[in-house]
DNA sequence: TAATGGATTAACCGTTTGGTTAACTTCTGA
DNA sequence: TCAGAAGTTAACCAAACGGTTAATCCATTA
């Protein structure tokens, strides 16, 4: 039998130990902040033992932002595409990308860094799936606006602003707890306020 | 005489070379992935004369940080703190953040990440010097709210609409590139229609 | 139970990196 | 003109770092 959980110890794999060390590591320090001691330290492991799973640094680095990529992206897209009516996408998209961004605070700007400091490995990644074409969701804003039922709008214009409204909050956080007087609290109220009024925003600014 | 300028050679002093390529590794690879030694060559001299003139590369990273702050946050804060017309003032704002970020694209995510890694000393370098309150904006924007001119909406949240569709863009260009298909010139093409109208989304969205 | 192969470790290695030293050059002012 | 200060350099150093080696541990199985 390949496992057998024992009652006591739940007995995780040296290797999701490292790629949650390795994860924690790399979102907080970047790729070159980031050491091989400190992800074998937090791992509770050797330092040979990391190269022994994962080759190199670079290759674990590739690893954590294909991770971090793949669970922030796919999820954004798969909304946008399905078949709601627009303005309860706005609602869903809005609302689902808030809540997982506050649970997952750092990730935005890690996937924002190293897509910044590395684009074309970025572009290969996701063309080399499926290519992320967002036809559903232009066709469906021109419809609105050819129906008259918002104001006249590009749908790029109205993607950029939603996500923006929904992302950047958290990665100007302590730059608006500052400028703002917020406290933790204040900032977690704020954000869960954000949850709903962002969209109601977004659609009071594009309804005709 | 302190000073010759010789007709020839514009002569920039050495001070300033290191500053500015010191700026330009910082930005593109961060306190972490920056080397003492490329900073010396594109200044084009030694790497000794580097901590002649600024001890350590902490000491150089702070001073570069602390420029790149005081030319992103004290630009919104006085324009949010102008006696302008409320719809005035947002259309001001965006319009000037955005013309500003379009030339010094690397700034904001900079920024953001070292506020990020650092909070601290961030926090202490702003409360250094004045304090920013927004009270005029915040005051403003309570005004027009009572008056009926605009729906009921905190001055908090304005801001940070506001500051999140002129910079997150930006910051996410390569993303929005890739999912949109947008090559150089089209994204330029965006932008520039952004720095009109994202104001006047903000306005639809919060006027009564 | 002995052999096999994967898992794990301590010790080590070569390179890179921030920083220093000591000497040399250039500038400045008395 | 010349002495001292400021500017600049090549050579060097110790620490940190990613990565390797060779030996040991340990579970499986024949």
């Amino acid at each position: 039998m390949p496992k057998q959980p024992s009652t006591v110890a739940p007995k995780v794999s040296t290797e999701e130990l490292i790629l949650e060390a390795a994860q924690q590591v790399f979102l907080e320090k970047g790729m070159s902040g980031a050491r091989m001691q400190e992800i074998a330290d937090r791992a509770g492991i050797n330092k040979a033992l990391l190269h022994y799973y994962f080759r190199s640094k670079e290759q674990l680095f590739k690893l954590i932002v294909g991770r971090a990529v793949g669970t922030l992206l796919p999820r954004m897209l798969a909304l946008l595409e399905s078949d709601l009516e627009l303005f309860e996408k706005i609602r869903r998209v809005v609302r689902e990308y808030i809540t997982f961004v506050s649970a997952n605070s750092f990730l935005p700007l890690f996937v924002v860094n190293e897509i910044n400091r590395n684009p074309e490995f970025f572009f290969k990644s996701i063309t080399r799936k499926e290519k992320p074409r967002l036809d559903a969701f232009h066709r469906q804003v021109a419809e609105a606006v050819a129906e008259g039922r918002i104001r006249p709008m590009a749908s790029t214009e109205l993607l950029m602003n939603m996500m923006s409204m929904a992302v950047f909050p958290f990665m100007g956080k302590p730059i608006f707890q500052a400028v703002l007087a917020l406290s933790e609290a204040d900032f977690q109220v704020e954000m869960e306020r954000r949850r709903t009024e962002v969209a109601e925003f977004v659609i009071r600014a594009i309804q005709a």
